[in-house]
DNA sequence: GTCTATAAGATGATAGAC
DNA sequence: GTCTATCATCTTATAGAC
Protein backbone atom coordinates (compact mmCIF):
# COMPACT_ATOMS: atom_id res chain seq x y z
CA UNK A 1 0.00 0.00 0.00
CA UNK A 2 1.56 2.90 -1.10
CA UNK A 3 1.69 6.24 0.85
CA UNK A 4 -0.77 9.15 0.15
CA UNK A 5 2.21 11.05 -1.54
CA UNK A 6 3.05 9.21 -3.55
CA UNK A 7 1.99 9.04 -7.12
CA UNK A 8 1.86 5.98 -9.07
CA UNK A 9 1.58 5.66 -12.91
CA UNK A 10 -1.91 4.20 -12.63
CA UNK A 11 -2.80 7.04 -10.61
CA UNK A 12 -1.81 9.96 -12.51
CA UNK A 13 -3.60 7.56 -15.72
CA UNK A 14 -7.15 8.44 -13.03
CA UNK A 15 -5.94 11.70 -12.77
CA UNK A 16 -5.58 12.66 -16.06
CA UNK A 17 -8.54 10.26 -17.11
CA UNK A 18 -11.10 12.02 -14.86
CA UNK A 19 -10.28 15.70 -15.51
CA UNK A 20 -10.84 14.98 -19.07
CA UNK A 21 -13.64 13.22 -17.81
CA UNK A 22 -15.21 16.38 -16.16
CA UNK A 23 -14.21 18.76 -19.10
CA UNK A 24 -15.26 16.61 -22.36
CA UNK A 25 -17.67 13.55 -20.96
CA UNK A 26 -16.93 9.87 -20.99
CA UNK A 27 -17.50 9.80 -25.24
CA UNK A 28 -15.17 12.91 -25.42
CA UNK A 29 -11.98 11.92 -24.81
CA UNK A 30 -9.78 8.89 -25.97
CA UNK A 31 -6.65 7.11 -24.10
CA UNK A 32 -4.50 9.26 -27.11
CA UNK A 33 -5.24 11.89 -25.10
CA UNK A 34 -4.62 10.42 -21.78
CA UNK A 35 -0.98 9.45 -23.33
CA UNK A 36 -0.01 12.61 -24.74
CA UNK A 37 -0.85 14.54 -21.04
CA UNK A 38 0.50 11.61 -19.51
CA UNK A 39 3.37 11.24 -21.45
CA UNK A 40 3.26 7.45 -21.91
CA UNK A 41 1.77 5.39 -24.90
CA UNK A 42 -1.92 4.23 -25.24
CA UNK A 43 -0.34 0.46 -24.86
CA UNK A 44 1.06 1.28 -21.33
CA UNK A 45 -3.11 3.02 -20.31
CA UNK A 46 -4.41 -0.79 -21.39
CA UNK A 47 -2.13 -2.31 -19.47
CA UNK A 48 -3.34 -0.65 -16.25
CA UNK A 49 -6.94 -0.58 -17.97
CA UNK A 50 -7.66 -3.07 -20.31
CA UNK A 51 -10.66 -1.18 -20.97
CA UNK A 52 -12.37 1.97 -21.41
CA UNK A 53 -14.93 0.28 -19.55
CA UNK A 54 -12.74 -0.93 -16.69
CA UNK A 55 -11.32 2.91 -16.57
CA UNK A 56 -14.44 4.56 -16.36
CA UNK A 57 -15.27 2.31 -13.53
CA UNK A 58 -12.04 2.38 -11.07
CA UNK A 59 -12.66 6.53 -12.29
CA UNK A 60 -15.97 6.74 -10.57
CA UNK A 61 -15.00 3.71 -7.53
CA UNK A 62 -12.36 6.29 -6.75
CA UNK A 63 -14.49 9.41 -7.15
CA UNK A 64 -16.88 7.88 -4.74
CA UNK A 65 -14.39 6.84 -1.71
CA UNK A 66 -12.52 10.08 -2.35
CA UNK A 67 -16.11 11.78 -1.62
CA UNK A 68 -16.81 9.52 0.95
CA UNK A 69 -13.80 10.64 2.74
CA UNK A 70 -14.42 14.03 2.34
CA UNK A 71 -18.03 13.62 4.03
CA UNK A 72 -17.16 12.10 6.67
CA UNK A 73 -14.38 14.16 7.14
CA UNK A 74 -17.39 16.97 7.00
CA UNK A 75 -19.36 14.55 9.56
CA UNK A 76 -15.94 14.82 12.15
CA UNK A 77 -15.34 18.59 11.45
CA UNK A 78 -18.37 19.49 14.49
CA UNK A 79 -20.36 22.26 14.17
CA UNK A 80 -23.88 22.01 13.20
CA UNK A 81 -25.99 21.06 10.07
CA UNK A 82 -26.26 24.29 8.80
CA UNK A 83 -22.01 24.40 8.72
CA UNK A 84 -22.41 20.56 7.45
CA UNK A 85 -24.45 21.77 4.37
CA UNK A 86 -22.37 24.82 3.69
CA UNK A 87 -19.17 22.84 3.68
CA UNK A 88 -21.08 20.00 1.36
CA UNK A 89 -22.07 22.89 -0.95
CA UNK A 90 -17.88 24.06 -0.88
CA UNK A 91 -17.28 20.20 -1.95
CA UNK A 92 -19.09 21.51 -5.21
CA UNK A 93 -17.70 24.84 -5.84
CA UNK A 94 -14.42 23.85 -5.52
CA UNK A 95 -14.56 21.48 -8.64
CA UNK A 96 -16.26 24.25 -10.72
CA UNK A 97 -13.47 26.94 -9.73
CA UNK A 98 -10.68 24.44 -10.42
CA UNK A 99 -10.88 24.88 -13.92
CA UNK A 100 -15.04 25.04 -14.77
CA UNK A 101 -14.74 21.41 -14.47
CA UNK A 102 -18.37 19.55 -13.90
CA UNK A 103 -19.04 16.97 -10.95
CA UNK A 104 -17.26 13.48 -12.47
CA UNK A 105 -20.58 11.57 -11.46
CA UNK A 106 -23.21 14.41 -12.77
CA UNK A 107 -20.90 14.48 -16.30
CA UNK A 108 -21.47 10.74 -16.47
CA UNK A 109 -24.95 10.69 -15.38
CA UNK A 110 -25.43 12.88 -18.45
CA UNK A 111 -23.52 10.15 -20.41
CA UNK A 112 -25.80 7.51 -18.71
CA UNK A 113 -26.60 5.88 -22.05
CA UNK A 114 -23.77 5.78 -23.36
CA UNK A 115 -22.02 3.93 -20.50
CA UNK A 116 -21.35 0.76 -19.86
CA UNK A 117 -23.06 -1.28 -17.06
CA UNK A 118 -20.35 -1.48 -14.79
CA UNK A 119 -19.93 2.39 -14.37
CA UNK A 120 -23.59 3.22 -14.74
CA UNK A 121 -23.50 1.16 -10.97
CA UNK A 122 -20.94 3.44 -10.36
CA UNK A 123 -23.04 7.10 -11.09
CA UNK A 124 -26.20 6.03 -9.26
CA UNK A 125 -24.47 4.45 -6.14
CA UNK A 126 -22.64 7.77 -6.01
CA UNK A 127 -26.16 9.51 -5.76
CA UNK A 128 -27.25 7.21 -3.54
CA UNK A 129 -24.20 8.07 -1.21
CA UNK A 130 -25.26 12.24 -1.32
CA UNK A 131 -28.44 11.47 -0.47
CA UNK A 132 -28.00 8.93 2.04
CA UNK A 133 -25.69 11.64 3.54
CA UNK A 134 -27.79 14.88 3.08
CA UNK A 135 -30.96 13.13 4.42
CA UNK A 136 -29.11 12.29 7.87
CA UNK A 137 -28.21 15.85 8.09
CA UNK A 138 -31.04 17.07 6.72
CA UNK A 139 -32.82 14.81 9.22
CA UNK A 140 -30.74 15.89 12.54
CA UNK A 141 -30.92 19.38 11.66
CA UNK A 142 -34.37 19.42 11.84
CA UNK A 143 -34.81 17.50 15.04
CA UNK A 144 -32.60 19.99 16.78
CA UNK A 145 -33.59 22.56 15.73
CA UNK A 146 -30.93 24.06 13.57
CA UNK A 147 -32.76 23.54 10.41
CA UNK A 148 -36.28 23.64 8.60
CA UNK A 149 -38.42 22.63 5.94
CA UNK A 150 -41.69 20.92 5.03
CA UNK A 151 -41.89 17.51 3.13
CA UNK A 152 -40.04 14.47 3.16
CA UNK A 153 -36.81 14.71 4.31
CA UNK A 154 -35.87 12.47 1.20
CA UNK A 155 -37.58 15.03 -1.65
CA UNK A 156 -35.21 17.65 0.43
CA UNK A 157 -32.55 15.80 -0.05
CA UNK A 158 -33.10 15.47 -3.74
CA UNK A 159 -34.13 19.01 -4.39
CA UNK A 160 -30.32 20.31 -2.85
CA UNK A 161 -28.31 17.44 -5.12
CA UNK A 162 -30.08 18.45 -8.14
CA UNK A 163 -30.16 22.09 -7.93
CA UNK A 164 -26.46 21.73 -7.44
CA UNK A 165 -25.63 19.41 -10.04
CA UNK A 166 -27.92 21.84 -12.21
CA UNK A 167 -26.26 24.75 -11.59
CA UNK A 168 -22.79 23.60 -12.17
CA UNK A 169 -23.67 22.59 -15.61
CA UNK A 170 -25.58 26.32 -16.30
CA UNK A 171 -22.94 28.18 -14.23
CA UNK A 172 -20.32 26.02 -16.21
CA UNK A 173 -21.79 27.26 -19.73
CA UNK A 174 -21.65 30.67 -18.69
CA UNK A 175 -18.10 29.82 -16.87
CA UNK A 176 -19.73 31.77 -13.68
CA UNK A 177 -18.71 31.05 -10.85
CA UNK A 178 -20.32 33.06 -8.81
CA UNK A 179 -23.97 32.03 -10.25
CA UNK A 180 -23.22 28.57 -8.91
CA UNK A 181 -22.23 30.31 -5.49
CA UNK A 182 -25.66 32.11 -5.64
CA UNK A 183 -28.18 29.23 -6.66
CA UNK A 184 -26.48 27.44 -3.80
CA UNK A 185 -27.01 29.74 -0.98
CA UNK A 186 -30.17 30.44 -1.82
CA UNK A 187 -30.97 26.57 -1.82
CA UNK A 188 -29.60 25.76 1.23
CA UNK A 189 -31.10 28.98 2.90
CA UNK A 190 -34.08 27.65 1.90
CA UNK A 191 -33.59 24.71 4.31
CA UNK A 192 -32.70 27.01 7.25
CA UNK A 193 -28.56 26.82 6.18
CA UNK B 1 -42.57 27.40 -46.97
CA UNK B 2 -43.69 23.89 -45.52
CA UNK B 3 -47.04 23.12 -43.65
CA UNK B 4 -46.21 22.49 -40.27
CA UNK B 5 -46.94 18.80 -40.59
CA UNK B 6 -44.97 18.18 -43.68
CA UNK B 7 -41.76 16.36 -42.60
CA UNK B 8 -38.27 17.36 -44.98
CA UNK B 9 -35.52 14.75 -44.97
CA UNK B 10 -33.87 17.53 -42.97
CA UNK B 11 -36.31 18.19 -40.23
CA UNK B 12 -35.88 14.19 -39.69
CA UNK B 13 -32.28 14.59 -39.51
CA UNK B 14 -32.83 16.92 -36.63
CA UNK B 15 -35.57 14.91 -34.88
CA UNK B 16 -33.06 11.72 -35.20
CA UNK B 17 -30.12 13.84 -34.26
CA UNK B 18 -31.86 15.82 -31.05
CA UNK B 19 -32.86 12.27 -29.98
CA UNK B 20 -29.46 10.80 -30.16
CA UNK B 21 -27.65 13.87 -28.38
CA UNK B 22 -30.13 13.77 -25.51
CA UNK B 23 -29.80 10.29 -25.04
CA UNK B 24 -25.66 9.78 -25.55
CA UNK B 25 -24.24 13.41 -25.80
CA UNK B 26 -22.77 15.33 -28.86
CA UNK B 27 -19.43 13.24 -28.76
CA UNK B 28 -21.57 9.86 -28.33
CA UNK B 29 -23.24 9.51 -31.91
CA UNK B 30 -22.41 9.85 -35.24
CA UNK B 31 -23.60 10.70 -39.03
CA UNK B 32 -23.47 6.79 -39.26
CA UNK B 33 -26.08 6.52 -36.89
CA UNK B 34 -28.51 9.40 -38.03
CA UNK B 35 -28.06 7.98 -41.27
CA UNK B 36 -29.37 4.13 -39.95
CA UNK B 37 -32.23 5.47 -38.14
CA UNK B 38 -33.26 8.23 -41.35
CA UNK B 39 -32.66 5.16 -43.64
CA UNK B 40 -30.02 7.53 -45.85
CA UNK B 41 -26.36 7.92 -46.44
CA UNK B 42 -23.86 9.67 -44.84
CA UNK B 43 -23.49 11.47 -47.73
CA UNK B 44 -26.70 13.18 -48.35
CA UNK B 45 -26.64 14.59 -44.00
CA UNK B 46 -23.32 16.25 -45.06
CA UNK B 47 -25.35 17.32 -48.00
CA UNK B 48 -28.20 18.97 -45.29
CA UNK B 49 -25.47 19.72 -42.66
CA UNK B 50 -22.07 20.17 -43.75
CA UNK B 51 -19.89 19.87 -40.32
CA UNK B 52 -21.50 18.34 -37.35
CA UNK B 53 -20.71 21.80 -35.86
CA UNK B 54 -23.27 22.89 -38.31
CA UNK B 55 -25.60 20.65 -37.59
CA UNK B 56 -25.77 21.04 -33.93
CA UNK B 57 -25.92 24.85 -34.22
CA UNK B 58 -28.97 24.19 -36.44
CA UNK B 59 -30.32 21.42 -33.86
CA UNK B 60 -30.03 24.12 -30.99
CA UNK B 61 -31.37 27.20 -32.62
CA UNK B 62 -34.67 25.23 -33.44
CA UNK B 63 -34.84 23.92 -30.40
CA UNK B 64 -35.09 27.24 -28.69
CA UNK B 65 -37.52 28.42 -31.05
CA UNK B 66 -39.89 25.65 -30.39
CA UNK B 67 -38.79 26.09 -26.84
CA UNK B 68 -39.88 29.82 -26.88
CA UNK B 69 -43.07 29.18 -28.98
CA UNK B 70 -43.53 26.47 -25.94
CA UNK B 71 -43.18 29.31 -23.65
CA UNK B 72 -45.23 32.13 -25.57
CA UNK B 73 -48.45 29.34 -25.61
CA UNK B 74 -48.10 29.33 -21.76
CA UNK B 75 -48.05 32.64 -21.81
CA UNK B 76 -50.96 33.17 -23.91
CA UNK B 77 -53.01 30.03 -21.87
CA UNK B 78 -53.98 32.60 -19.45
CA UNK B 79 -53.97 30.86 -15.87
CA UNK B 80 -51.85 32.76 -12.80
CA UNK B 81 -47.84 32.84 -12.07
CA UNK B 82 -48.20 29.43 -10.54
CA UNK B 83 -50.23 27.87 -13.09
CA UNK B 84 -47.50 29.31 -15.77
CA UNK B 85 -44.81 27.70 -13.81
CA UNK B 86 -46.30 24.32 -13.12
CA UNK B 87 -46.84 24.32 -17.20
CA UNK B 88 -42.99 25.39 -17.48
CA UNK B 89 -42.53 22.26 -15.20
CA UNK B 90 -44.24 19.80 -17.77
CA UNK B 91 -42.59 20.90 -20.43
CA UNK B 92 -39.66 19.43 -18.75
CA UNK B 93 -41.24 16.20 -17.29
CA UNK B 94 -42.49 15.80 -21.13
CA UNK B 95 -38.95 15.29 -22.39
CA UNK B 96 -38.18 12.53 -19.21
CA UNK B 97 -40.98 10.60 -19.82
CA UNK B 98 -40.29 9.81 -23.58
CA UNK B 99 -37.23 7.83 -23.58
CA UNK B 100 -35.44 9.26 -20.43
CA UNK B 101 -33.87 11.38 -22.55
CA UNK B 102 -32.20 14.67 -21.08
CA UNK B 103 -33.24 18.18 -22.25
CA UNK B 104 -31.04 19.00 -25.18
CA UNK B 105 -29.29 21.99 -23.70
CA UNK B 106 -29.11 20.52 -20.35
CA UNK B 107 -26.84 17.98 -22.36
CA UNK B 108 -25.21 20.24 -24.41
CA UNK B 109 -24.25 22.18 -21.25
CA UNK B 110 -22.15 18.77 -20.35
CA UNK B 111 -20.82 18.78 -23.00
CA UNK B 112 -19.45 22.42 -23.38
CA UNK B 113 -16.25 22.19 -23.52
CA UNK B 114 -16.30 19.85 -26.35
CA UNK B 115 -18.98 21.83 -28.79
CA UNK B 116 -17.91 24.37 -31.24
CA UNK B 117 -18.06 28.10 -30.79
CA UNK B 118 -21.30 28.66 -32.81
CA UNK B 119 -23.38 25.73 -30.86
CA UNK B 120 -21.89 26.95 -27.14
CA UNK B 121 -23.30 30.20 -27.71
CA UNK B 122 -27.14 29.09 -28.67
CA UNK B 123 -26.41 26.93 -25.28
CA UNK B 124 -25.84 30.11 -23.48
CA UNK B 125 -28.39 31.79 -25.04
CA UNK B 126 -31.20 28.64 -24.43
CA UNK B 127 -30.27 29.09 -20.73
CA UNK B 128 -30.74 33.35 -21.01
CA UNK B 129 -34.38 32.65 -22.66
CA UNK B 130 -35.43 30.50 -20.15
CA UNK B 131 -33.95 32.38 -17.15
CA UNK B 132 -35.50 35.62 -18.71
CA UNK B 133 -39.22 34.10 -18.80
CA UNK B 134 -39.10 32.82 -15.60
CA UNK B 135 -38.07 35.89 -14.07
CA UNK B 136 -40.56 37.72 -15.79
CA UNK B 137 -42.85 35.63 -14.33
CA UNK B 138 -42.02 35.08 -11.03
CA UNK B 139 -41.83 39.24 -11.19
CA UNK B 140 -45.28 39.42 -12.14
CA UNK B 141 -46.36 36.78 -9.50
CA UNK B 142 -44.62 37.93 -6.55
CA UNK B 143 -46.86 41.39 -7.95
CA UNK B 144 -49.86 40.23 -8.00
CA UNK B 145 -49.26 38.45 -4.72
CA UNK B 146 -49.52 34.96 -6.33
CA UNK B 147 -45.86 33.74 -5.43
CA UNK B 148 -43.66 34.69 -2.71
CA UNK B 149 -40.08 34.11 -2.29
CA UNK B 150 -37.03 36.20 -0.81
CA UNK B 151 -34.12 37.28 -2.29
CA UNK B 152 -33.83 38.30 -6.14
CA UNK B 153 -35.96 36.90 -8.34
CA UNK B 154 -32.88 36.34 -10.49
CA UNK B 155 -31.63 34.20 -8.27
CA UNK B 156 -34.70 32.52 -7.77
CA UNK B 157 -35.07 31.34 -11.79
CA UNK B 158 -32.11 30.43 -11.53
CA UNK B 159 -32.46 28.21 -8.79
CA UNK B 160 -35.72 26.52 -10.75
CA UNK B 161 -34.12 25.98 -13.74
CA UNK B 162 -30.73 24.75 -12.01
CA UNK B 163 -33.11 21.86 -10.21
CA UNK B 164 -35.23 21.00 -13.09
CA UNK B 165 -32.32 20.48 -14.73
CA UNK B 166 -30.10 18.28 -12.13
CA UNK B 167 -33.22 16.66 -10.83
CA UNK B 168 -33.27 15.53 -14.60
CA UNK B 169 -29.49 14.31 -15.02
CA UNK B 170 -30.29 12.52 -11.55
CA UNK B 171 -33.84 11.08 -12.37
CA UNK B 172 -32.43 9.41 -15.67
CA UNK B 173 -29.74 7.97 -14.00
CA UNK B 174 -32.92 6.06 -11.77
CA UNK B 175 -34.88 5.68 -14.45
CA UNK B 176 -37.06 7.40 -12.33
CA UNK B 177 -39.28 9.82 -13.14
CA UNK B 178 -41.66 10.33 -10.26
CA UNK B 179 -38.26 11.50 -8.56
CA UNK B 180 -38.11 14.08 -10.69
CA UNK B 181 -41.59 15.09 -9.99
CA UNK B 182 -41.29 14.92 -6.80
CA UNK B 183 -38.16 17.46 -7.22
CA UNK B 184 -40.02 19.67 -9.29
CA UNK B 185 -43.24 19.95 -6.63
CA UNK B 186 -40.93 21.02 -3.84
CA UNK B 187 -38.71 23.67 -5.86
CA UNK B 188 -42.23 25.17 -7.30
CA UNK B 189 -43.83 25.54 -3.98
CA UNK B 190 -41.22 27.06 -2.67
CA UNK B 191 -41.96 29.94 -4.22
CA UNK B 192 -45.59 29.39 -3.69
CA UNK B 193 -46.67 27.43 -6.89
C1' DG C 1 -31.11 15.56 -53.31
C1' DT C 2 -29.28 11.10 -53.01
C1' DC C 3 -26.06 7.88 -54.13
C1' DT C 4 -21.12 5.17 -54.42
C1' DA C 5 -16.54 5.52 -53.51
C1' DT C 6 -12.90 7.11 -51.06
C1' DA C 7 -9.90 9.65 -48.26
C1' DA C 8 -7.15 10.80 -43.94
C1' DG C 9 -7.10 10.35 -39.48
C1' DA C 10 -8.82 8.72 -34.91
C1' DT C 11 -10.42 4.97 -31.94
C1' DG C 12 -10.26 1.04 -28.69
C1' DA C 13 -7.66 -2.80 -28.41
C1' DT C 14 -3.89 -6.72 -29.03
C1' DA C 15 0.76 -9.18 -29.79
C1' DG C 16 5.06 -9.52 -28.58
C1' DA C 17 9.93 -7.44 -27.80
C1' DC C 18 12.65 -5.28 -24.11
C1' DG D 1 5.68 -1.89 -16.81
C1' DT D 2 6.61 0.31 -20.98
C1' DC D 3 7.50 0.17 -25.56
C1' DT D 4 6.79 -0.46 -31.11
C1' DA D 5 3.95 -2.21 -34.40
C1' DT D 6 -0.24 -3.41 -35.98
C1' DC D 7 -5.30 -4.27 -36.35
C1' DA D 8 -10.11 -3.65 -37.57
C1' DT D 9 -13.27 -0.42 -37.26
C1' DC D 10 -15.23 4.02 -36.94
C1' DT D 11 -15.08 9.06 -37.66
C1' DT D 12 -15.89 13.34 -40.20
C1' DA D 13 -15.69 14.90 -44.57
C1' DT D 14 -15.12 15.29 -49.91
C1' DA D 15 -15.55 14.20 -55.08
C1' DG D 16 -18.27 13.21 -58.53
C1' DA D 17 -21.97 10.17 -60.93
C1' DC D 18 -26.99 9.83 -61.35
Amino acid sequence: MPAASETTTKDRILDVAQQLVQARGFSGFSYADIAAKVGIRKASIHHHFATKGVLGAELMARYRTDFGRALQSIEKSGGGSRSKLRKYGRLFVDVLRDGHRMCLCGMLAADFDALPKSVRTEVSGFFDDNETWLTRVLETGRAEGDLSFTGPVEVQAQVILAALEGAMLVARSYRNVKLFEAVAQRVLAGVGA
